[in-house]
DNA sequence: ATGGTAGCACGGCTA
């Protein structure tokens, strides 16, 4: 089973990109984050059209994140737990059914983060876009661990907005006050892999200069000028399905393309 | 220090 992120940027602007996409690589399933849409207005029909079930967690003009697949999808449910007066929609998960088994798909758009407000104790400062991000990295690490006490095998692939480790941006000193790579947003997501999860891309032995982002500004694809923040990690029962993980990069040099590149798994389900 | 580009939606925010 052939399991995408893809950080699309506008599901308006980008319908054509990804319909292109989807009949070269032939996803099974695709997690979408930046739809930009309502649900109501989410091309819903065109995605079925095409042999997919269609599911969103929409919002106006920002944020909001989908799942298509090829599969039925079972238990789907909206939002990240922890905060239900969170307006922003940046969560989805639903269970796929395989071969061998379940598996719980988790879909997400982690808060960007930026600016950078900091108080003078170097705490941030509440209210805060960078606060944010880290109280959605704890409701995240909270939701993280009580997957692994179930049963099922899980997957959370999506747009981190995280930089790993330096290796992971052709120019880490740009990124080094910036909310993706700041130490207190990297050490929130390594407590979040640390829990037992599996970066695939890592596992599957990626290239160094593995990208998935290239600002629109400043010419960065020309320049190769990227940086690796949309991951999927994997449960230990998720991991030991693993047979293949890449990055379409070539999406990136395409007619009207996403900043972002899909970023796939082949999971034996 | 600013502005560079893009999307949504038609002003200004978000990234």
């Amino acid at each position: 089973m052939k399991i995408a992120t893809y950080n699309i940027n506008g599901i308006k602007a980008r319908l054509q990109t990804v319909t292109d996409w989807l009949a070269e690589t032939t996803p099974d399933i695709v997690l979408m984050q930046e739809i930009k849409s309502l649900d109501e207005t989410f091309p819903r029909e065109h995605f079925e059209d095409l042999g997919y079930q269609v599911e969103t967690h929409g919002q106006k003009g920002f944020n909001g994140v989908a799942i298509l697949s090829r599969v039925p999808l079972e238990d789907v449910s909206r939002g990240l737990p922890g905060d239900n007066d969170d307006p922003q929609a940046r969560w989805i998960e639903a269970t796929v059914i395989g071969k061998q088994g379940a598996l719980r798909l988790c879909n997400l758009y982690l808060p960007n983060g930026n600016p950078v407000e900091l108080d003078a104790a170097g705490e941030p400062v509440a209210g805060g876009k960078y606060a944010y991000k880290l109280a959605w990295m704890a409701r995240l690490k909270a939701r993280a661990a009580a997957l692994l006490e179930t049963e099922m095998p899980a997957l959370i692939a999506g747009d981190y907005n995280i930089i790993p480790q330096a290796e992971d941006a052709k120019n880490p000193e740009k990124w080094r006050d910036d909310a993706l790579f700041l130490p207190r947003s990297r050490r929130a997501y390594r407590e979040i892999v640390a829990l037992g999860y599996t970066d695939a891309l890592e596992a599957s032995g990626m290239p160094p200069e593995t990208f998935t982002f290239w600002d629109f500004q400043r010419g960065a694809y020309d320049k190769n000028d990227g940086i690796r923040i949309d991951h999927v990690l994997l449960s230990p029962g998720a991991a030991d399905m693993l047979e293949d993980a890449g990055v379409d990069a070539w999406a990136r040099g395409r007619a009207k393309p996403s900043d972002h590149v899909p970023v796939w798994v082949e999971l034996d389900v």
